[in-house]
RNA sequence: GGAGGGGUUCCCGAGCGGUCAAAGGGAUCAGACUGUAAAUCUGACGGCUCUGCCUUCGAAGGUUCGAAUCCUUCCCCCUCCA
């Protein structure tokens, strides 16, 4: 393939490629250039967020170029990588390589296992000693560490920054170093980071790395970066319909952000989807047809069929899913009171929600609403109960 | 070490002796509508054996008929100075 072509592929949705004109004259050696990825080995629940940056690298795979995937498996053993609020707990070697099972599991739905390197930094950070530690240290300094954003600001404003957090840039600098990279992919926020890797390249008598910065997605809040601990995100071992359906819920601004860092269709097509919309198609089937190949990548195309088809059938026709959680409650043949049905069996944190929910017509006992709160069930049922639109259980009772 | 400021329900943030389960915003949830779990509008948003009762305003005591609001001690954060 061309280089020009290649490099619109590379640029494709990017935030920065730094340095574009020593990019071309990598792409000009025609070989497969060494790209590298690091990843830390503390959260391994992949969520779409993480894979904008794994797409990127699935996309420089396909073009040839060899993938490396780095798992921080030392850095994970120091702590925290980024001193953002609390310092994260280190690591034992076990949860490590659990980690990293799951990592490559998740990461091999949308990388090729067989074109992709999978390295951990611990086989060469292990055998430095410490003289080797100080040398490392030698090749920068507080004034360019502290041109990093975070470790400015907490200079000024009198906050703690921890040795070892220098030290942090420079490993994954020296990462850089000992896997002779061409490129380093990393998000905005490890922009500094990777620029470090690209002057001890250039110390340790390397040509530099090149940078390509890809943007964080936005979570379902369409607000803050996509997150599991802020809960607005979509884990990629959901199942169809919620990864279906929580993409459905995304708001029609949002819905082109995701597209344009999620979906692999090309630039024309989704230029043209745009002026679709402009034209008068209903966003709605342009989110349906996302959602469809986001399940698809990471489920099937027969999942993604079904999901659409439940969704649509609970949502537009408002019937009852298919496969509904079924809860058997032990009442001891007594009747009992609806609300606490609703408690027991999940639908409801407590019986004062579960009476709110009721107040506000928001429970449907076998299709029918319910209003009155005084209501018992008796009977064995099954019972089948609705709150809201998307809480369903099956309830026998005993 | 010195001087100040502060800790309120999921988050931000008002309240500063009764009318406070505590304004307002955000998040969330429900309803209506719809093109969808978009947008918009309405409502709810501590718990319970629910027209009432019980437990909350950093912690523990105290004053008072009555405290998130006043006093004492303690814990924790932040800012400035050294």
């Amino acid at each position: 393939m061309d280089i020009k072509e290649q490099l619109e592929i590379t640029k494709r949705g990017c935030s920065e490629l730094l340095i574009e004109a020593e990019f071309v004259g990598k792409l000009g050696l025609r070989r497969p250039l060494r790209v590298k990825a690091g990843f830390d080995p503390t959260a391994p629940d992949l969520h779409l967020g993480h894979t904008v940056l794994i797409n990127k690298l699935r996309q420089l795979q396909d073009l040839g170029h060899h993938i490396i995937f780095l798992i921080g498996d030392f850095t994970g053993m120091i702590g925290d990588p980024t001193g953002k609020n609390t310092t994260r707990p280190p690591l034992t070697r076990e949860q490590i390589a659990a980690n990293a099972e799951t990592y490559q599991a998740q990461v091999f739905k949308i990388l090729d296992p067989e074109k992709t390197e999978v390295a951990f930094n611990s086989t060469w950070m292990d055998k430095l000693t410490s003289v080797d530690m100080i040398r490392l240290a030698a090749k920068y300094n507080v004034a360019r560490m502290l041109e990093r954003d975070d470790f400015g600001k907490r200079y000024k404003s009198g906050q703690q920054i921890a040795i070892h957090e220098f030290l942090y840039p420079l490993v994954q600098g020296y990462d850089s170093v000992a896997l002779k990279a061409d490129l380093e992919l990393g998000g905005t926020d490890q922009k500094f980071n990777l620029l470090v890797g690209r002057e001890l390249q250039k110390d340790y008598g390397q040509p530099s790395q090149c940078i390509l910065t890809m943007p964080l997605l936005e979570g379902l809040d369409g607000v803050n970066k996509m997150s599991k601990s802020l809960g607005n995100y979509i884990g990629i071992t959901e199942s169809p319909e919620q990864i279906f359906g929580k993409l459905m819920s995304v708001s029609d601004e949002l819905m082109w952000r995701y597209i344009e860092l999620l979906s692999f269709e090309s630039l024309a097509t989704i230029r043209k989807l745009k002026e679709e919309m402009g034209a008068g198609r209903n966003p709605r089937d342009i989110k349906v047809g996302f959602a469809q190949e986001i399940v698809t990548r990471f489920h099937d195309r027969a999942a993604a069929m079904k999901a659409l088809a439940d969704f649509e059938a609970r949502f537009k026709q408002g019937q009852v899913p298919e496969d509904i959680p079924e809860r058997t409650l032990s009442i001891g043949g007594e009747p009992i009171p609806f609300y606490q049905v609703l408690k027991q069996a999940g639908l409801t944190a407590s019986t004062s929600e579960a009476m709110r929910m009721i107040e506000q017509g928001g429970v449907k006992l076998d299709g029918q609403k319910v209003s009155d709160k005084a209501l018992k069930l008796e009977g064995r049922g099954p019972f089948v109960i609705q709150v809201g639109k998307r809480k369903f259980v099956r309830v026998l009772l005993s």
